[in-house]
DNA sequence: AACCATGTTGCATATTATGAAACACTATAT
DNA sequence: ATATAGTGTTTCATAATATGCAACATGGTT
């Protein structure tokens, strides 16, 4: 319809995530649409206002005068339909969407509990999960694409993001049971001691993450050295690797119990054994001043009392 | 996109207007949108919000308690928005659109100076001009279905309407100038005086407004029997049949010369004369607190001073 | 010069909005 | 009892808009 004035709360949405990312790359990701579709979108609505709103470059984006002039009115909009299309729905009873990030695993086995409570207590939340490697997720917390995550601890927090532990999951040294070179080289043992030669065993560590980082110390430190087969995303992927013979693997007990293949590896013992994963949520400190997203928060801490 | 919630202004206009109309037809003309389209797009809303907003029977619509409590939500947010987007285009500048309903006629003759005054003092206001009978224009303004309209002045004007005249036009008997029956009983005569036998002259009369009523209240008291050959709907149609020889027609000097045919057609003196028409602009007193339509009232005075 | 990271644009396709026409329902007039 | 009028709803074909992939443009970094 020409000259119709198009305002409407996605696009209020999209503004104020790229107001606080300031990247059109982590608002869409945010927001669950392509960079153009964003890109686009936002232009509509600076065509509506008939201002730019924001300063574009190379390094991402910043408000112009006329953005942060629009954004009270973008924040009392959404926030007013949300309270209000809430309060339709009943006492307290919140509105929107927030998104998560998890891993396949973390999906399965940490976050049923919290969604059922949470489906239950607030039906007007639009869940947005986004699965992927956990290697990641703190990575995306931090740069404003997801909302919340779940996460394993690192020491190396950044001040501004809120963690909680929800569980401890050791971390474990997995064989094959298939007849192979690594297995041949591990027959009769249950704990990896002097006797075993690492460059018998072919490694299949993660690219990055926690997991990668503990176990190449571990290694530092007891002198071995090793034959790194193969480096990949995921640890329900170094599972798989494992189960089919291709060498040993390091990954959190959680992931090879909520494995497919979790009848085709075994587990063998560290002298010492490599610091649990301490798995947990996380979130941005200004994306806990949501509603929506303490909603989530105060579930998973409801639905894992011994963790928080 | 699947599960998008749904708010724009154009669902909040149709939403205020509708609630203060109570009847889809008149919103959808107010809107110029379709009675199906008007109907649909609020259904969406209902469904974005979760809750019935009207309630719908024969006679036309009620807001619910839910649609009373979103009523604040949606003139603040359109009003919001037009404040932002207005100040963002000049100092004290107004934004949005309004309806207007004119003759072709008076479009031309009347509202061609105002236009060009208001277009160069409210670039950001949208005229919607509709076009069509005047006899209808104060109708249309009663029922709410058009902001402001060009009419005939009435003395039966409710008094929930603001009229103001902008110019006097007299009310003209027209003949035609070509060989037929009506200019034959005519012939050498510059008014209709006691020689005319008005069943030798085939009137065409408009359907309905003020030009008919006055003809027949005048054709009553001279207690002449007329042969009306034809009623059609509107002035301008009346300047063609006579000009095509059909009859001869009453109406406003202003119709007549604006019309394409004025060359084809004679004024004949009627005494006494038919009672002028005070065309000016009319819109409920309720459409005057807009300052849209204000804007507009205000700039009719400007360019009608000797109206007001 | 090559590469990387940012956002924009062209274009084909998917999705939604739209209006004409038919429909459903109720009140009113005959 | 039947026909008509007035209200809003639904079906369906078409128009309009949104979307994402891929290519592109630009500037900074190596």
């Amino acid at each position: 319809m020409v000259g119709r004035i198009r305002l409407d709360l996605r696009s209020l949405r999209l503004f104020l995530s790229l107001a606080e990312t300031r990247h059109f790359g982590r608002t869409s990701e945010h927001l669950h649409m392509s960079l153009s579709s964003a890109s686009r979108t936002l232009q509509k609505l600076e065509g509506a206002v008939g201002q730019r709103l924001f300063d574009r470059n190379n390094r991402g984006v910043s408000l112009t005068a006329a953005g942060t002039a629009f954004l009270g009115y973008a924040r009392e909009t959404v926030n007013g339909w949300d309270t209000l299309v809430g309060g339709f729905r009943g006492e307290e009873a919140l509105v929107g969407e927030i998104s998560l990030y998890s891993s396949v695993t973390a999906t399965h086995a940490i976050i049923s509990p919290i969604i059922e409570q949470f489906r239950r207590q607030y039906p007007g939340i639009d869940l947005k999960l986004h699965t992927g490697d956990q290697a990641q997720a703190i990575d995306r917390i931090d740069r404003g694409s997801e909302d919340l995550a779940i996460a394993a601890h690192s020491a190396a927090l950044s001040p501004e993001l809120q963690f909680a532990v929800l569980e401890y999951s050791p971390l474990q040294l997995i064989a094959p049971l298939v007849n192979c070179a690594a297995s041949k080289s591990l027959i009769g043992l249950e704990y990896i001691d002097a006797s075993v030669n690492w460059m018998d065993l072919p490694l299949i560590v993660a690219e990055r993450g926690l997991a990668r980082e503990r176990l190449l110390a571990w290694l530092a430190e007891h002198g071995n050295e090793v034959d790194i087969y193969a480096q990949v995303s995921g640890h329900e992927a170094i599972v798989s690797m494992v189960a089919l013979g291709l060498g040993v693997g390091v990954v959190p007990a959680l992931v090879i119990e909520n494995s497919p293949h979790r009848e085709n590896v075994r587990v063998l013992g560290m002298e010492p054994a490599l610091e649990d994963f301490a798995v947990g949520i996380c979130a941005r400190k200004s994306r806990l001043e949501s509603p929506l997203v303490a909603a989530f928060w105060e579930c998973a801490r409801a639905s894992y009392p011994r963790g928080f």
